[in-house]
DNA sequence: ACTGCCGGGACTCCCCGTTCAT
DNA sequence: ATGAACGGGGAGTCCCGGCAGT
């Protein structure tokens, strides 16, 4: 119902898109699903979104990459870069939430789903590591400079890497379907990136 | 057809239903799909499996699962174990089939899709990891008992890094499309795996 | 657009639909169609068309209507209504617009899709079948006054034969794609008619 | 139900279509409209036919094209061509099924809704046209030879409007909704037909 | 008075996984 | 082991109201 609102009636249906996308995955959720859950009428969903894939695209475009970057966009301001990085994966071991980490990462889930016939999603999703990587990578070149870091480091080696660790980690929570093991995995993951650091 | 071989059929069926879904998704395959490329009837389908679902659990039983485990099972009953898994990353790592890899690992793509919704593959799944983790580890404790790496390294938490590492990174591949990305990752992870070692 | 113009909108509407009517049927014509072509909006049309049933009876009722009788109107104001007929069968005959004729006349489509299931249809185009028909009929009592044709002949059945002709006419220019057929069928119903001329 | 009769099953299906199709027109039929009326289910009538439009060109090609020509197929094996085609033609006028008839001709309803935008139904039903044709201008060449007409009576040209004639009737019946119509018509047609008879 | 955006569902064709008689 | 039949959804489209602003 939702008497007039656009914006909040294409808010709402892309939330619980990308929601249900991540639990069932896109070929697993129907559309029905989606309008059932947002109390909308079909005829709303196909007001705001040409299709079901140009759903997904929005999804991703919308949400799931900002959800990606944010966490990371800030490290490289800091002073000490690779603490940063550590902090930011201390706070998200922490206040992960159980019910979201044990369905994956979006990202992810939608990657290995449809990554491999749908261009469209596939671009976007390299798109997004790409970016993510990048500041990694620029955070240790400044740590570098900084000599924080050791300057033989092979920066897009190392974030590359980096961010396997960081694609990896939901894989494993969702298969235990325990939190505490992706505390272990954002430790282990700190414990990597501060291996590099100058030995004072 | 016609030819009468009912092993021959019922592994045929396997194969192509475990290239299938790695490719398309478990959703995104249809039954039509394996039947047609196996030149079978559905019938016949129907003859050796219960229905779709259960063959997704031969698929995982007796060809995932044995695709995952195999390379990793000689590592313990070597000299030195470390290095004995930095061969098997290597060889990984250079003998990768393009296209295969470009549509990710089938065991994490089906997590990905299923492992939120279904116990079946999820258990399946999460025992292959920890199959595989328990190797690294006794490998790990092993080397530690030979003085190949220090005493004081967290076998368990390396292990299950070491197993996000690996999980991660058929999502890095698919993502990019570049084979040259999985050496460098390989290569990465022997760098994570051998800096445990002693020096000398 | 926005150029509030109302009738103007509304005979664009109409003709737009009476195309499309003819070309792809009433069933295989959505209003969005409709609208697009039109380039107003859903509102607009609404506005001025109750739904899509009125709309077709608009288009049948202003203008399929004068298209089908106008050139048959003045015949029988000839001093030859014979040769009138002649005439204007040549002239259609020779003027045709070849893809106009190619999608069948609009008149027959319509019925030939709706005429079984809207009466509202059956019934305008049967009022039009019957005007047309007085004329050619009258056209023949004149003659006959006049001794241009015999008096035996059955004005009724002729007329009637006369418009079933007329009928079948666009209906063999369609299955062929031909529009010399069109100028043969036009010549041989001029023969047809003009074989109740009396001999001098 | 339906105790296993394939062929059975096909040929209800094809029947049903054929006379939906004729009545609502073939986007005015939805295949619930068929397979409620067939009691049959939508698996089955998928099994059949590929889609709706190979259903309808399976309607076309096995028993439009049969009711259309079969009449004709016997007129030139007779002495006298002429009176053959007239024996038809009072035939079809005396056994005429009032609801069939003023459902108007299923081929020519076809045509006119379709023949624009789908040349698999055109092409079909051209080639009914030109077959039809073929046997009415063959039988006036043989009457010719025969001296039952006259020698100079162009054969095509009067052939073809005798497809005109044929494909006119339907339409009149339709709009006034009356059989004795169609006997006037058949009627009428005779007589032309039978004008280009010798006077002896 | 007129037009445009948003929304509502029913209905479309089609396909899917599954069963059953052969 | 076959393939005919089943029936429940799948995505997507349709025609149509109703509210907002001109």
């Amino acid at each position: 119902m939702a008497l007039r609102d656009p914006d909040k009636t294409r808010l709402k249906l892309l939330s619980i898109a990308a929601n249900l996308f991540q639990k069932k995955g896109y070929n697993g959720t129907s559309l029905s699903d989606i309008i059932n859950e947002a109390e909308v009428s079909k005829g709303a969903l196909y007001h705001h979104f040409a299709n079901k894939n140009e759903l997904l695209y929005s999804v991703i475009d919308e949400l799931y990459r900002e959800r990606f970057l944010s966490p990371w966009r800030d490290v490289i301001k800091s002073q000490d870069p690779i603490q940063a990085i550590e902090n930011v994966l201390h706070n998200i071991g922490k206040n992960a939430d159980v019910k979201e980490m044990c369905n994956g990462c979006p990202v992810h889930n939608v990657l290995a789903e449809l990554g491999a016939t749908d261009e469209g999603v596939r671009l976007r999703i390299n798109q997004m590591h790409c970016d993510a990587q990048k500041i990694i990578c620029d955070a240790l070149e400044i740590s570098k400079d900084r000599n924080i870091i050791n300057k033989d480091v092979d920066s897009n080696k190392v974030s590359l890497f980096f961010m396997c660790g960081i694609n990896g980690m939901p894989q494993l929570v969702t298969s235990c379907q325990n939190v505490e093991v992706f505390q272990q995995l954002t430790d282990a993951l700190a414990d990597y990136i501060r291996s590099f650091k100058m030995v004072d």
